[in-house]
RNA sequence: GCCCACAUAGCUCAGUCGGUAGAGCACAUUCUUGGUAAGAAUGGGGUCAUCGGUUCGAAUCCGAUUGUGGGCUCCA
């Protein structure tokens, strides 16, 4: 599993290694500067907390009126000059009373000095200006070198949406012009690769207005992409021992009462519709349809482990500011399946599905994501989780065994869990920062019991069957964003939309071409003839655009020879070729999804 | 859902102090038949997101709604 990396710890552990641990005092020191300045700016502000983050920092604060981007540069010259007149950083210690009256006048720091443990607290000062604070700090305000302010935003106080929103502003901070520079052009080289500028540039998806927001429309390219990845599942799963079933968007109210749904998920669910005195929901998840397919029948331990697939059809209502592109949607297709297993099969199992993200991985070159094993919080117990804590510890235990057992690393959070078992979520990043689950893998002790699952062992009793919920190619709708952004939309010819451009020279080409487009046509190749009147330049750019792999461009000494010239997506020319050599070099290519263009 | 910003042609964007809309690309037609990232000309295309208000007059000012974006909260 070479290429694994934690990168939830990364930066840190990098610049701990990398001898560099000053950076985030200067990032730290730099949300210092910030706050004095907005306070010098706007007396009477109220300060929240201001922390060093990946790249830069940040500062909350309660301010008498709404920040513009024009305030950035006013505040960002008057850090500028604190930071040139040279003032030394200075730690105070004190103790809670004295702190308590130090900032009277600020509630949020009065709310943080009542829950830090100790009794003696520390601040800092730096000219007039001083703050709450553990620190570390740089010696002096000069030594914050290079820092740039971003953006404002909203954040609610504490990360709690019942309490006051304050305002943020972000703000980068390096040792040196150089790396903010740097830093701003990746930035800009993200904003290229973002997928959903991605997907409008390749004709990949839309969102469109009278549709709705968060449901996205595949184009026909989208499409193609689509289909291509249901193949890869259904061969996958089916040499891994799936089933595949299928089962409706709609359900009964009761259905999901009782798998956990309504109590533990409603508020991500759309409202009801009745009928007929009925109450249907559309279906969040799939697993209530597939426990019933496991209950349609008695089960023996004989049909265990008893593994349930489906490219399933989901609706969660994610509230509005929540959507984001494809990545955060409210219509999305579930790469889902329902293993039913007997205790002892379960490490077997749950490491299978491991193995089997890892073949995916492989196959997609994804090599920057974390392992995440979610688990709950004894508060949560019975709100949000499944109030049964003998069994959240046992199935935790399970799971971490099952990594440990197969020297998977990962790491573990609290709180994170879904309400019917720990998970393992599969971290990625969207090339924005954002961090997502790109897949998932979840035990499920609860939803059994609660839908009356039982299958009969060995002594002709019956037990309850462990259920593990995993979705290793996560959603479409995700999983197309992330490899939009991972590909940099040059996808592997497998997986491209258009895979072959047909570029005839003149006219008089025109027939030749079509007889190679319809030879590949009937081969399943996605190709497209260009045969509009314009110069091959131009063909060629356009195939270009459109990232198609290949591009077959033909003229006389193709047709007087019948080969073919091959000019790859890299700007790579193959030598001219017999067309049949093509087509097999084709054929195995994608035949074996090779990330290889020959 | 919350805070802030934005919304002009299919796409990317101009549009000054309010005086009934422009460019490039794309598209169509014609000319051109050109050998590896844009050949040329002509043309069609916009209820300036929607609704309301201010004004003699609104793309422009104000309000609401919808959508999008940056965050927060939440999540596949």
């Amino acid at each position: 599993m070479g290429g694994f990396c934690l990168w939830r710890r990364w930066s840190r552990v990098v610049i701990k290694k990398g001898g560099e641990q000053d950076i985030e005092k200067v990032r730290h020191s730099a949300a210092h500067v910030m706050a004095e300045a907005v306070q010098s700016l706007f007396p009477g502000t109220k300060f929240g907390i201001g922390p060093a983050i990946e790249d830069g920092f940040y500062y909350d604060f309660e301010l008498p009126r709404a920040l513009t981007a024009e305030d950035l540069p006013l505040i960002e010259t008057r850090m500028a000059e604190i930071v040139a007149s040279g003032v030394p950083f200075v730690r105070e210690e004190m103790s809670r009373g004295e702190a308590r009256a130090l900032f009277a006048a600020q509630p949020y720091k009065l709310e943080l000095i009542d829950e830090i443990p100790e009794d003696k607290l520390s601040v800092y000062r730096q000219g007039a200006f001083v703050d709450l604070c553990r620190g570390p700090h740089v010696a002096n305000t000069r030594d914050i070198k290079a820092f740039k302010l971003i953006n404002i935003a909203g954040a609610y106080w504490r990360g709690d949406e019942h309490r006051p929103m304050l305002q943020r502003i972000y703000g980068v901070a390096f040792h040196t012009e150089k790396e903010i520079e740097e830093h701003l052009a990746r930035l800009e080289e993200a904003k290229r690769r973002d997928h959903r500028k991605l997907g409008k540039e390749l004709d990949i998806f839309t969102f469109d207005d009278d549709v709705g927001p968060g449901l996205p429309l595949w184009l026909p390219n989208g499409a193609a992409m689509i289909e291509e990845i249901e193949k890869l599942a259904v061969e996958t799963e089916f040499r891994h021992g799936y089933v595949r079933v299928r089962t409706p968007h709609l359900a009964k109210e009761d259905l999901f009462r009782r798998s956990g749904h309504l109590p533990y998920y409603e508020e991500s669910m759309y409202p009801p519709m009745e009928l007929e005195g009925v109450r249907y929901y559309v279906k969040p998840m799939n697993c209530p349809m597939h426990h019933r397919i496991f209950g349609s029948r008695p089960r023996s331990y004989r049909d265990l482990p008893l593994r349930l697939a489906e490219y399933g059809t989901c609706y969660r209502y994610e509230k509005s500011g929540e959507l984001f592109g494809l990545m955060r949607v409210r219509s999305m297709q579930m790469n889902d399946s329902h293993i039913y297993c007997m205790e002892k099969q379960f490490e077997e199992e749950f490491a299978g599905v491991i193995f089997l993200y890892l073949e995916y991985f492989k196959l997609f070159d994804i090599k920057e994501f974390a392992m995440r094993l979610s688990t709950h919080a004894p508060g949560g117990l019975g709100k949000k989780y499944v109030n049964n804590p003998e069994l959240w510890l046992k199935t935790e235990e399970m799971v971490r065994k099952a990594l440990d057992h197969n020297h998977i690393p990962y790491y573990e959070v609290a709180d994170e869990a879904a309400f019917y078992g720990p998970k393992i979520d599969v971290q990625i990043k969207s090339v924005i920062g954002r961090e997502f689950t790109l897949a998932t893998n979840q035990v499920d002790f609860a939803q059994a019991e609660r839908c009356g699952l039982t299958f009969v062992n060995e002594e002709g009793k019956e037990e309850r069957p462990l259920i593990i919920h995993r979705a290793p190619l996560g959603t479409h709708e995700r999983l197309i964003g992330f490899l939009l952004e991972h590909y940099g939309g040059a996808f592997p010819v497998w997986l491209a939309p258009l895979q072959v451009a047909v570029i005839p020279i003149a006219d008089r080409h025109l027939d030749y071409a079509r007889s190679l487009a319809t030879q590949l046509k009937s081969d399943g190749i996605r190709v497209k003839l260009d045969a509009r009147s314009e110069s091959v330049n131009y063909k060629i750019r356009q195939a270009q655009l459109e990232k198609a792999p290949y591009m077959l461009v033909v003229g006389d000494r193709e047709v007087a020879a019948s080969t073919i010239s091959v000019r790859l997506r890299t700007g790579e020319q193959l030598p001219s070729q017999p067309f049949e050599s093509f087509r097999e070099m084709l054929r195995t290519i994608i035949a074996t999804r090779s990330g290889d263009l020959r």
